[in-house]
DNA sequence: CAGAATCCAATTGGATACTG
DNA sequence: CAGTATCCAATTGGATTCTG
C-alpha cells in the first residue's frame, strides 16, 4: 500500500500522509505484529532470536521487515563491534506504544480460539511469538 | 498468508490455525480497519455508501474485502427485495468486539501525524474512514 | 553471527466494463 | 443499486546460497 494520498484543496492536488493508512501499511507486513509483540515480551533480541521466536521467517523476510521498522521509528538497532558479530533489537519508545496499544488486538485474537476449524488449540500457545506478557 | 501453519506434536505434523496469524490474515488486508471502523460508526451502511466513505476502493476490492469479512463473521449483510436492490452492511457482535479491540490502535495512529513528513495534517481528519467516533 | 543477493511463485488490488 | 467478470501491474514473501 502506497504511503501517499492525494488530497483535494482548493482545486490542487497535493499529497499527504494520512495516519490511519500509515499504521496499516505498517501492520499490515506479515511478521510486524509478532515482532512487536516479542520484541515487548523479551526487552532485547538479536537476529537470530528473533527468528528463533518467529518461528517460519526467512532471512530476507525478517531483515525486510526489520528495516521498515526501524524507518518507522519502532524499534532500534544496536550492533556492537565484535567478533562473530552481536546485533541486538529492541522497541524504541513509540514501539512500546504501539505495543500497548496492539494489546486489546492480541487478546481479541487469543480469545477467538473457540472457532470450529481449529486443530490447535493447546499448542499454538507454545509458539513464544504467541504469548503476550503484559 | 495462509491460515495453516504447522505444529509438531508427539511426533506428527498437523494443522492448527494460529489465532494470532488468524487476526492478522484480517487485519492486514488493505480495507478492513477502515471498513470496520466506518461501520462502527455508521451501524449501516450500504454497498456505495461504502464506496463512498472509503474514497478510492474499486468495487472488486471492496466486495472482495466484504466476503472475507463476512466469512470471519465480522460483518452482516441484509438483503431487501426491492428494486432498485438495497443490500445493508453492519457489524456482528464479534466485529463490534474488534473495534473495540483497535480502538487503540486507532488512536495511536492519529497522534502520530507530528511526524516531519506530513503535509496534510489539517485535510486527512475530513476523510469519513478516518473519522473515530468512540 | 547477521545479514545481503538472487530468483521466483503467489497474492493483492486497481481499472474498467458489464449485468440482474 | 449492488455487485460480477476480466485483465493486469505491483507487491510480498519464501527458498536458497553466499559473505564480511
Amino acid at each position: 500500500m502506497s504511503k501517499e494520498s492525494k488530497c483535494q484543496k482548493d482545486g490542487r492536488t497535493h499529497l499527504c500522509l494520512c495516519p490511519l493508512e500509515g499504521v496499516i501499511d505498517v501492520i499490515s507486513k506479515k511478521w510486524t505484529l509478532l515482532i512487536i509483540n516479542v520484541l515487548g515480551n523479551c526487552e532485547k533480541l538479536r537476529f537470530n532470536g528473533l527468528m528463533e521466536q518467529l518461528e517460519g521467517v526467512s532471512p530476507k523476510t525478517l531483515s525486510d521487515t526489520l528495516k521498515a521498522l526501524q524507518k518507522e521509528n519502532l524499534i532500534m538497532k544496536e550492533t556492537f563491534n565484535e567478533i562473530p558479530p552481536r546485533v541486538e533489537y529492541s522497541l524504541t519508545a513509540d514501539g512500546k506504544e504501539l505495543r500497548k496499544a496492539i494489546v486489546p488486538l492480541l487478546k481479541w485474537a487469543a480469545e477467538r480460539d473457540c472457532l470450529p476449524k481449529q486443530k490447535c488449540v493447546q499448542n499454538y500457545r507454545n509458539k513464544p511469538s504467541h504469548r503476550i506478557e503484559l
